[in-house]
RNA sequence: GCCGGAGUGGCGGAAUUGGCAUACGCGAUCGACUCAAAAUCGAUUGCCCUUGCGGGCUUGUGGGUUCGAGUCCCACCUCCGGCACCA
């Protein structure tokens, strides 16, 4: 080279590499039973979130999938057979709002969005087994969601109920609970509204304690997903205790966390929407004001109904109940705080123990009664320090008078349940999964409804046969839901034959919510492209659960807690072996932009694909990967890409003088003095320090910044090191290609390249290199000398040094002398090889 | 309100077990190269006092433990995330 200058154009490198890849196929791994499957390995699922293919990729995309490969390269390289799969998620909304808009069938804009992803994908160099390659919308992956379904269907984990549910008047479709934030469509934002309608729920709830007690099966999750997934899941403990109305003649259980307060109940709150509301008033002088309260409420949206300083509305029914345990009559009301969805949909109210009936009985001159002793000055709002939540002794409770509360709980409870009017209960804030949609692009719930086989005028559910999966999406004209789902507009295709009697029946005509396919798409990619089966047994219980997980925090409840359901499920159903589908999670922190989430209407959005057309992929990669920790979130700047590509140059550079002039050739091992020890030394330092960070929960930050300062010090010794022996420059390839070995991770053509020049061979078949021990340990160490814990000396001392030696050593020094002269040293502390501290007076 | 997480230079951040605070990068200043600029290479860069030598201060605030605290304990402030009329 000498005066020609060297430029790093990453897009020959890149070029080159990813077309080597491509044709080896490099990636690819094999099922057990399969040719080239390799046994002798042990095996490690890495997986990053499959993506939602809509428009191009951003910025989020390129760090999660340079995250998760960076851990993919690190387990080869540490001996791991690397499952390392990809696909999209690619049924939803925006598709098919797309369509709405323009109408682009879906699948044509979806699949134009995958190729761009395969191509970034691609661009980008990550190392994917593009054979297990599959897309949720395909007939071929759908018709396991379908028989997926059938399966829950018949286990009774699939059914279909008339329920009050969320509605979102935009997309016209219905949503999950989890799908409703603060009252408002998660997608569109509009305020929802509660219909009645008959929809498709899987029985999540009957596994809610078992996805709170698994969380003891991972291995390692981040703890606020885990705390955000059990406030989710709202576990209570409590009772369930019966109040009894005598006319007409009903029993209300309520739930309640307080039984010990029970004594104090002094009036009954039923929810607007409870089932037996209208039963109690009918041709009472109170039903025209009842059924006008229920319909106001009913207008209003959950986010106006749930408005934190909302006043306490209600009005009372003209009936009672009876308080099982002292025999009062308490008035009955209909109160819009009451929630149909959490416990029985009615309340017992204890004003004196409990904020919320106190401010109701506030408002209806309602008795307020204490029953435990005691004052929270925090909370309590009258004179007598009530409302009172806390513990204390028994008032006003009969004979339970004098006990503490918590003792007089269970022996309330206890009693309750002799006299069969109530029992220990357990409520959870967890709700069954509504999973069918209104919409179009999705996949069609394979059931049919056949007249002749119902009873009592009610079709009957028939199952479509796993010989006939899949119910294939049939092509419609208009893809705007009308209320119901587009698909019944294909008359011909909802018409079909009943699959138990011959006979004419109906098909379903709503579609699956898409979390459903995301479910168990990472049991899929261990056999994708099985006919016969969803997978194959083997394959799953070899690769099975997955080891390392990557995707943003966002997904914490809804798609982590689906899969965990599907899984144990699936386990319950004979198909999987394992009971938790993910056995480690990281989640990684969002990029922003100019300290905004980035959004096109504020224009701040980034773009990765100009970035890599400009610096290259492996820049790009590094960069995101360098900006900070991983699992927090970081602020994109131009500079900070350049300040990478710079380094990666810098390497590239380095490369090319090491190549021209030095030899390929092993360190030696032996003695080298000056220079060549130094950088050897750094080399063995930058290999330990990148190795224990990156298994330190992924300090990508650092490894790439030990791998900087390994290539600075190459820099500043570089021309001495070339201008004495030839050590000099066996040394210098070495530091060099080692960076390249641990920078491949994070850039993997540019560790590739230049490890095959300075090496020969392939960097990714090499196993992850390991430092030396013996040349961590420094040839002197530096003596921290602190005087009264002031840092007054640093001297340079043997570190096998004693602690005399040392002691010896610190009181030499002149500029310890200063601060010692006329004083008395009262104590000596001595820290081996770090440090020594006098303490005088 | 409840439950998490975080506060370190001009900026992103580092500091492993309680032991050199500010690694690495950005930005800035200076120098070399250049007709010049860019690129590159090198040097400097926490704050204050000082011509210099040198000294003092510094990890959101206040206290504590310790020979020694960014790190541990107590109280408080601020910001971010989640949940929120859940009986």
């Amino acid at each position: 080279m000498s005066e020609e200058r060297v430029i790093y154009e990453p897009k020959a490198i890149e070029a080159k590499w990813q077309q080597v890849w491509a044709d080896e196929r490099t990636w690819e791994v094999a099922n057990p039973g399969q040719p080239g499957f390799d046994d002798s390995k042990p095996k490690s699922y890495v997986l990053e979130m499959l993506p939602y293919p809509s428009g191009e990729p951003h910025v989020g995309h390129l760090k999660c999938y340079a995250v998760g490969d960076a851990i993919a390269h690190f387990r080869r390289r540490h001996g791991f057979e690397v499952i390392h799969p990809m696909g999209y998620d690619s049924f939803g909304l925006p598709a098919e709002n797309n369509a709405i808009k323009t109408g682009e069938p879906p699948q044509v804009a979806t699949e134009r969005s995958i190729a761009s992803f395969q191509r970034q994908f691609r661009e980008w160099g990550i190392s994917i087994d593009w054979s297990r390659e599959l897309a949720t919308h395909t007939p071929e992956y759908y018709r396991w969601t379908q028989w997926i379904f059938l399966q829950l269907f018949e286990k009774g984990l699939a059914y279909r109920t008339e329920a009050p549910v969320q509605w979102c008047p935009k997309d016209a479709t219905v949503l999950a609970n989890e799908q409703v934030v603060d009252g408002r469509c998660e997608r569109c934002g509009t305020e929802v509204v509660q219909r009645k309608l008959w929809q498709w729920f899987f029985r999540i709830t009957e596994y809610a304690d078992r996805l709170l007690a698994d969380f003891d099966r991972l291995e390692s999750w981040p703890e606020h997903v885990i705390t955000m997934q059990r406030n989710w899941i709202g576990r209570s403990e409590g009772a369930e205790v019966v109040f009894r109305c005598e006319e007409p003649e009903l029993d209300f259980p309520v739930f309640t966390t307080r039984p010990d307060t029970l004594f104090g109940a002094t009036f009954f709150a039923l929810a607007p929407e409870h089932p037996e509301l209208m039963r109690l008033v009918e041709g009472t002088p109170a039903e025209e004001e009842v059924r006008e309260y229920v319909n106001r409420v009913g207008r209003e949206s959950a986010e106006e109904r749930g408005a934190e300083d909302r006043e306490k509305t209600g009005v009372p029914l003209g009936r009672s109940v009876v308080n099982p345990v002292n025999g009062e009559q308490i008035p009955m009301f209909v109160a819009d705080y009451v929630l149909m969805e959490y416990g029985t949909g009615a309340l017992m109210a204890v004003p004196g123990h409990d904020s919320r009936d106190y401010a109701f009985a506030q408002k209806f001159g309602l008795p307020v009664k204490r029953v435990i002793e005691g004052s929270d000055p925090e909370v309590a709002i009258d004179d007598e320090g009530l409302p009172y939540p806390g513990d204390g002794p028994m008032t006003g409770s009969g004979r339970f008078d004098g006990k503490g509360n918590r003792e007089a709980y269970t022996e309330i409870v206890d009693w309750l349940a002799s006299e069969g009017r109530g029992e220990t209960a357990v409520n959870f804030r967890l709700r069954d999964w509504l999973v069918s949609r209104q919409r179009y692009w999705g996949a069609p719930i394979p059931v049919v409804y056949c007249d002749a086989c119902g009873e009592d005028g009610t079709a009957a559910i028939v199952p479509v046969p796993d010989d006939q999966l899949p119910v294939e999406l049939p092509e419609v004209e208009d893809y705007a839901p009308q209320g119901k789902s587009p698909l019944a507009a294909a008359e011909d295709w909802v018409a079909t034959e009943c699959p138990r009697c011959g006979g004419p029946a109906r098909r379903e005509t709503d579609t699956m919510d898409t979390f459903v396919d995301s479910s168990w798409y990472f049991i899929r990619y261990l056999d994708p492209r099985n006919g016969e089966a969803a997978w194959d047994r083997a394959a799953a219980e070899h690769w099975l659960p997955v080891d390392q997980y990557i995707g943003g925090v966002e997904h914490a409840i809804l798609h982590l807690m689906y899969a965990r359901f599907f899984t144990k499920a699936l386990a319950d159903l004979g198909s999987l072996g394992v009971q938790e589908p993910f056995a480690n999670l990281f989640t990684q922190g969002m990029i922003t932009r100019d300290g905004a989430k980035m959004s096109k209407s504020r224009g701040n959005t980034v773009n990765p694909g100009e970035y890599v057309e400009r610096y290259g992929a492996d820049t790009a990669r590094t960069y995101v990967c360098f900006m900070g920790p991983p699992e927090r979130g970081g602020d994109w700047t131009d500079e900070g890409v350049e300040g990478v590509n710079r380094f990666l140059a810098r390497l590239w550079r380095l490369c090319a003088e090491v190549e021209e002039k030095t030899v390929a050739g092993e360190v030696p091992d032996g003695e080298l003095d000056g220079p060549a020890r130094e950088l050897r030394a750094k080399a063995h330092w930058a290999i330990d320090k990148a190795t224990r960070d990156f298994q330190r929960g992924f300090q990508f930050n650092t490894v790439i910044s030990a791998v900087m300062e390994l290539v600075n010090d190459s820099y500043r010794l570089k021309d001495d090191l070339l201008a004495g022996r030839a050590e000099g420059g066996a040394v210098l390839r070495f530091a060099t290609a080692t960076a390249a070995s641990l920078v491949f991770p994070f850039a993997p053509h540019l560790g590739a390249e230049i490890w095959e020049r300075l090496q020969g061979g392939r960097v990714w078949e090499q196993s992850w290199p390991e430092a030396d021990p013996a040349l961590l340990v420094g040839d002197t160490v530096t003596l921290i000398v602190q005087v009264n814990g002031k840092l007054r000396d640093r001297i340079e001392a043997d570190p096998e040094a004693s602690k005399e030696d040392l002691l010896a050593l610190a009181r030499a020094s002149e500029k310890v002398a200063n601060y010692l002269d006329g004083k008395e040293v009262v104590k000596e502390i001595v820290v081996p090889g770090k440090l020594v501290n006098l303490v005088v007076r």
